[in-house]
DNA sequence: TATCAACACGAAACCGTTTTCGTAACTTTT
DNA sequence: AAAAGTTACGAAAACGGTTTCGTGTTGATA
């Protein structure tokens, strides 16, 4: 057992004093070649590294920066963190994640204990129940504070920051249109309650897609399922009680629940009914078909929330840069459940 | 913007020293209880929360613990990391992420960075580079200078401290005689050349249920994939040149893609041929038929990782409790892909 | 009235760095 | 030989807390 070294111990050792050792360690030109020499060599002998909460005390900055995301175990946000913690760590930041678990009170609870000096900022997706209230009183403070934050996905436009999403409508008009195109009329779109923004303009790009080419919107052609519950049933009977010959999905969960149940009954997809779901994920390309899916590029998502919260940290002036919101382009990709 | 207040601020615009205001705050006996109302209202009003730099500093314990993985975009480890994060938040811990990529550098830049103070203890599932090289001197240089660690599944006995495995062995001999048990006996194992220790035990275990029903073992009905390519063509010829009528696969992935070429080669899931995969995911529960499959208990595996890294942690002694490997037990899930 | 606790608070050390400033001891310039 | 400039280093403050130890002021006791 041998405990860490520190600047303090090399001065008594080497009979200096422990700013000299700091300067030589930094090759500071102050210190003769000898004095340094001898101090690196035995700097190095001992393994010494400076301690990394000393320099953040000191520097006011931890390279840290904190991840609060709904949900790990969720391909989306699996991929974007992947993103985040790349990027991150190639610009020598290490990521400390929470899972507020769509809760409100451990999405404050979490940031509020990382924003004790744990962290330079933010990079976060809002929980559901935090959409739900529209409660960001906790976001506003820490802004407030001078802690940067930039939110990913689920975003909320009452909040001043910046922010990376998903031009879900343009891409859920986009498949829509596609189906359009190869000859569905009769369109489904499934959704969920939860995911508030996202789904939202999801939808408005569906109605947007029907409208465009004259098709009445039917909301009987729309099924919201709950999330985490079996939706075998209500699938079923929905596909019982509705001639349908394109569904779009917004996650691929649903999807494949979907393809599964409609070839129970006895349809072929992409023949019968084609199928676009969101998230290209493990699940979208196992399936047989492969399911056409809209890929979301959450690495490139990760990347760059980290990219504009690292920017915005390492910024000198640090005064007013006005913030932005980018946009990253799904993509669709046409895989066996569609008529390409 | 209102930036942090400190006990500094407080106890200059109270008239008072910072160890009282300290106290106060601690509500020691040794303030008055006028003094310490008012320090407290006064805190109260501009929210002060101590700084936890300074406090980890001080205490010598930045309550954080490391994580590294191979891979983060892989159900299994996604729900091991869940465990973790869900008992260390609960324990008032930070999880810091790494994400090795299977690189021996990696995974030990990673580790020295954290190490130096940024994190109390670490817990970790070794990369493949690593396991291949054999050489785990960066981390006997941590436990060495006092840094507790927690292995699990991706272990190596030359490591000495505290680990959670799985029982590989055990859990593949049980799949392999459930083949046996419901009357097959041309047995196929499609396994991966790279998670060393554990594909070994499952290979023993498989091996292990053949010898105990005087089955023998054809070393053609083994199949070693790379893990990053497409192994379409490798699975299909593997399966026209071999007549098989049960098949364990040590990664759902592998057990998807089999079943799928199988009912496109002609064959029926469980009829014709049984199929039996690890890890219980997403995959698994959707396919059709379902999957049976081995279910890991991923977020069990990462709550007792966590519990023990933070006993040791907190056990006043440190000294001599003895290293522990903890054993979980994996579950045999029978879906629709075997004959139950 | 001198002694002694109890009370309420402040000074200072400490954690491990960095950095500014001061200063002996030389060396160079005039 | 005095003045000025270098060189090579140390002292100390600072980051934001906690904690030990002193200490001045009370009030009670002998």
């Amino acid at each position: 057992m041998k405990p860490k070294i520190t600047l303090k111990d090399i001065a008594k050792e080497l009979d200096v004093s422990i700013s000299t050792v700091s300067k030589a360690l930094k090759n500071s030109k102050e210190i003769s070649k000898e004095t340094k020499d001898k101090i690196k060599a035995f700097a190095k002998f001992y393994n010494y590294r400076p301690n990394n909460i000393a320099l953040s005390l000191k520097n006011k900055r931890t390279k840290n920066i904190g991840v609060v995301i709904p949900d790990i175990v969720h391909h989306f946000f699996t991929t974007v963190f992947r993103g985040i913690e790349k990027y991150a760590n190639e610009m020598g930041y290490n990521v400390i994640v929470c899972i507020s678990d769509e809760s409100f009170d451990k999405e404050v609870i979490n940031m509020e204990m990382l924003a004790n000096g744990s962290i330079d900022g933010f990079i976060l997706s809002l929980s559901a129940e935090t959409q739900k209230k529209n409660d960001f009183t906790h976001l506003k403070e820490l802004l407030d504070q001078g802690i940067p934050i930039v939110l990913f996905d689920r975003i909320s436009a009452e909040i001043d920051c910046d922010k990376v999403v998903l031009n879900d409508f343009e891409i859920a008009r986009e498949a829509v249109s596609h189906f359009i195109a190869t000859g569905s009329k009769k369109i489904a779109l499934i959704t969920t309650e939860r995911y508030f923004n996202v789904s939202e303009s999801r939808k408005e790009g569906y109605v947007a897609a029907l409208k465009a080419n004259e098709i009445e919107v039917d909301n009987r052609l729309i099924l919201t399922l709950p999330h985490d519950r079996d939706n075998t049933n209500l699938i079923t009977e929905f596909f019982q009680h509705n001639e349908i010959e394109a569904i779009l999905c917004v996650n691929e969960m649903f999807a494949v629940q979907c393809m599964s149940i409609i070839q129970q009954l006895g349809y072929a997809v992409p023949e019968d009914i084609s199928i676009i779901g969101f998230t290209d994920g493990i699940l979208s390309r196992y399936s047989s078909p492969k399911l056409s899916t809209i890929a979301q590029h959450g690495e490139k998502m990760g990347e760059l929330a980290a990219k504009l919260l690292i920017n915005r940290m390492e910024s000198v002036q640090m005064v007013e840069e006005p913030f932005k919101t980018e946009v990253i382009n799904a993509t669709l990709i046409k895989r066996g459940s569609t008529i390409n």
